[in-house]
RNA sequence: GGGGCUGUGGUCGAGCGGUUUAAGAUUCCUGACUGUCGAUCAGGAGGUCGCGGGUUCAAAUCCCGUCAGCCCCGCCA
């Protein structure tokens, strides 16, 4: 170590160190060399700044994009310098060179990369380099971390369940079998009953942030095989209203958050965070009927919304209301998993919603049945065999609160705030129908 | 699972039977420039046009197969 007396500073902070000596550590982000002076601009987690070598890069051979170094030099306040301020470099060390020109271009502002998705996943951990790609990932856990502020200040508990399971939620159709010594076992592809179980163990209220697996043979911009699940769920509520207006404010500071701790990030993806006053609900009854008369388009007896359908509703919501988000209430019950609660006054129409987000779902939520008798019925209705849900029917066999909730997507609400065009664009390594590296 | 489409230097792409020695942009290298900030200017490097077969006097271009990828639908977070 060359200089072992000073402090490492990251590149943010340099403006406050004016007329002093500093030392940087960070990537090589650009050269720009003109004749006897030259501009190394250096990049860490912090942000870039400019730092200036005046008699050349030629004094540091093997100085190159990418290069890991230590810059030791005098901070100057410049009007020339970009934020007016840049370190007149003393002394470089390289840590770590670069031994080859990155595949993709990794210091181009992301409306000048026109790399394709395919390519910058093939090189995922060099393209994650780029600074307005790897934002992407900062606006994620910002999103992540708010949620789990939220829910803790609202007492909720967080949990942490098996991803390896003996038996799924709904069936077996969609879930990917695993060896597991000489039995078959399955990746969860939901953490429900557990979360359920959790509720009726006392802590009433409880969240977590977990994979999800779904063996689905889909492959479409906004389905992932493996991805994260914001899920939570209440005990003691009324209804799904209980949820939805938990949700809300939920939703309102995951956004607050993201808008004032992200702000840099959301100027660079051209987006803002969803000023709502009050997400509107429709059933889906009135939504088809509004697709039907305003947007010209007739779902008839159709049991859900189709993609097209999501588009146009959020589109007319947004014109005629502002509104950026709209929930979508009373779904028919046989749409639904067999431990949706049915209305009392219509067993046919169940107490189940989801939440649209500029033409998408990010939310399924709603109450659950909390009535031992009428889970068992409702599970032999829907062809399961209750022996095999016994660790998930004890729950309910010794008494269980009338409870609800719900699951965010992550990648998805993170991809409809930042406008991305693919669900692989807000995933760190993606797993999709095919590919399964990174 | 069904349907549509695309594979051309590191990256992005034009060309879609014959003056094509495969355009252009960007990256990279060399040179010029003491204030760049998508630097600029000059020069240079980099491609058996995904792979295999076929049609033709002639194939990046047409046909078949194959592999890879993208998009839409069903389903869902």
């Amino acid at each position: 170590m060359r200089f072992p007396m000073i402090k490492r500073i990251l590149a943010i902070e340099v403006k406050e160190y004016i007329g002093k000596e500093v030392l940087l550590q960070g990537w090589v982000h650009r050269i720009r060399q003109l004749g006897q002076v030259s501009f190394i601009i250096l990049r860490d987690r912090s942000g870039i700044v400019q730092t200036v070598a005046e008699e050349g890069v030629v004094a540091f051979p093997g100085l190159s994009n990418e290069s890991i170094v230590i810059i030791r030099g005098k901070v100057s306040a410049d009007a020339r310098a970009p934020g007016g301020v840049e370190v007149r470099v003393r002394d470089i060390d390289i840590l770590s060179q670069a031994l080859d020109t990155p595949p993709i271009e990794i210091n181009k502002k992301i409306d000048l990369l026109k790399t394709n998705l395919d390519t910058l996943l093939t090189f995922r951990a060099v393209c994650l380099r780029n600074p307005d790609i790897l934002s992407i990932f900062k606006v994620q856990a910002e999103l992540i971390r708010a949620f789990r502020q939220f829910l803790i200040q609202e007492n909720f508990t967080e949990i942490h369940t098996p991803k390896i399971v003996a038996t799924g939620t709904e069936g077996g159709a969609e879930l990917f079998s695993v060896r597991y010594f000489e039995q078959n076992v399955y990746l969860a592809q939901s953490p429900q009953f557990y979360k359920q179980i959790m509720v009726g163990s006392g802590l009433e209220r409880v969240f977590e942030v977990g994979h999800a697996y779904r063996a689905e043979d889909h492959n479409t911009t906004r389905h992932l095989n493996e991805y994260v699940s914001l899920d939570l769920e209440m005990g003691f509520i009324e209804n799904e209203q209980d949820v939805i207006e938990l949700q809300k404010k939920l939703i309102q500071f995951m956004f607050t958050e993201v808008s004032s701790n992200c702000a840099a990030e959301l100027k660079l993806y051209k987006v803002k965070t969803p000023q709502f006053k009050d997400i509107p609900q429709l059933t889906l009854i009135e939504a088809k009927e509004i697709l039907r008369s305003k947007c010209n388009k007739d779902l008839k007896e159709a049991p859900d919304l189709d993609p097209e359908g999501e588009r146009l509703l959020c589109q007319y919501i947004k014109k005629n209301t502002g509104e950026g988000l709209v929930y979508i209430t009373s779904y028919p019950i046989s749409k639904r998993p067999f431990y949706t609660m049915p209305r009392e006054d219509n067993p046919e129409v169940s107490r189940s919603f989801d939440l649209l987000y500029d033409g998408e779902e990010i939310t399924t939520g709603g109450q659950r049945i909390h009535n031992y008798g009428q889970l068992i019925k409702k599970m032999k209705e829907a062809g399961l065999n209750e022996k095999d849900f016994d660790f998930y029917l004890q729950a309910f066999k010794y008494g269980m609160p009338p409870h609800g909730g719900l699951a965010i997507g992550t990648e998805r609400i993170t991809k409809q705030l930042l406008g991305l065009g693919n669900i692989r664009e807000a995933s760190l390594f993606p797993r999709d129908r095919t590919r399964v590296a990174p």
